[in-house]
DNA sequence: CGCTTTTGACCCGCGC
DNA sequence: GCGCGGGTCAAAAGCG
């Protein structure tokens, strides 16, 4: 079965076979290392179309947008330090008209949810989570990290709360949801059945809170996008962290918005990536904190 | 003791 | 309607 939301990702082509209703894809055909095109992105009009690193970015269902190719400039990798090698960074946007934020935790609160199944409330609580979850859809991005380890560090704390056998896949899927309990953000961890050295991670949903801070990076802040990433061109984190490759996709649009098309028309279901499309001072904060979380 | 992981069961959506 | 597969729950076990 063709999960919309989990394309294989280890599969090129299936990158740009996405079928996922309102789904925004990126494909980045490279093999090399997340430093090489990540913690010193300095994405300018002057795209390299020879370099083999492409940002393919891949739009379908609604949106009638076609296929647009764009490319990164590449810095040589300097170091391997890091464990992880990034291939890949998908958008899949699959948000409503009722994009639930992050820090909505009075309409979806997890403590709410354990307790309320004890009170026997006249209507499954259960069922009016799934319900909630079937209505509104929260924005995800995966990538896929070559890495030994599937529990990627990537600055917040996860606490596993299932893991599923894959069809076609030897190896299983780890399901995780960070540990703050006002944060409803899941990702889900599975290695690639055809490299078992890649590990596909799929984000799904917006942190409203700071990162607890990198083992080997110090400690990371989310409310000041700037030194954010001047941190991060100082001092690449070990490992992927997701808010790289959104603001991957400011730097893009930012500076080549001619060919890297976004659905502009899609403002019943606006991608969280697309309504980040921000001044740079806004940086990543449009995308990850909630406007609401920014002044505390 | 508190937190995390494990794991089987359950629910739901989707395709046939 | 049924079966399959993905995603989640929740109790038990493990760990520091």
């Amino acid at each position: 079965m063709n999960d919309p939301e989990n394309p294989d990702l280890t599969n090129d082509s299936s990158w740009t076979q996405l079928t996922a209703p309102d789904s925004h894809f990126f494909h980045r055909d490279t093999s090399n290392i997340l430093s090489d095109f990540a913690w010193n992105l300095h994405a300018s009009s002057q795209s390299d179309h020879h370099h083999p690193h492409s940002l393919r970015f891949d739009t379908t269902s609604r949106v009638p947008s076609p296929v647009t190719t764009t490319t990164l400039p590449s810095t040589p990798s300097s170091s391997s330090s890091a464990a992880a090698a990034a291939l890949s960074v998908a958008v899949t946007d699959v948000s409503t008209s009722n994009n639930l934020p992050a820090n909505s935790s009075s309409s979806e609160n997890p403590t709410e949810n354990s307790t309320a199944s004890a009170a026997k409330a006249p209507e499954p609580p259960r069922k009016e989570k799934k319900m909630a979850q079937k209505r509104i859809r929260q924005p995800r991005f995966a990538f896929m990290t070559k890495s030994d380890v599937d529990n990627l560090e990537d600055g917040y704390r996860w606490r596993k709360y299932g893991q599923k056998a894959v069809k076609n896949s030897p190896f299983p899927r780890s399901y995780y949801r960070c540990t703050n309990s006002r944060c409803t953000v899941k990702k889900r961890v599975e290695r690639s059945s055809e490299d078992p050295s890649i590990v596909i991670t799929t984000y799904k949903g917006q942190h409203c809170h700071q990162t607890t801070g990198f083992p080997r990076g110090g400690i990371l802040t989310a409310h000041d996008p700037s030194s954010f990433t001047s941190h991060f061109h100082h001092l690449p984190p070990p490992l992927p962290n997701p808010y790289y490759y959104q603001e991957l996709l400011h730097q893009l649009h930012r500076d080549d918005t001619s060919s890297l098309r976004l659905p502009q028309s899609t403002t019943e279901d606006e991608p969280a990536f697309v309504s980040s499309i921000n001044p740079p001072e806004e940086g990543l904060l449009g995308d990850i904190v909630p406007q609401t979380m920014r002044n505390t």
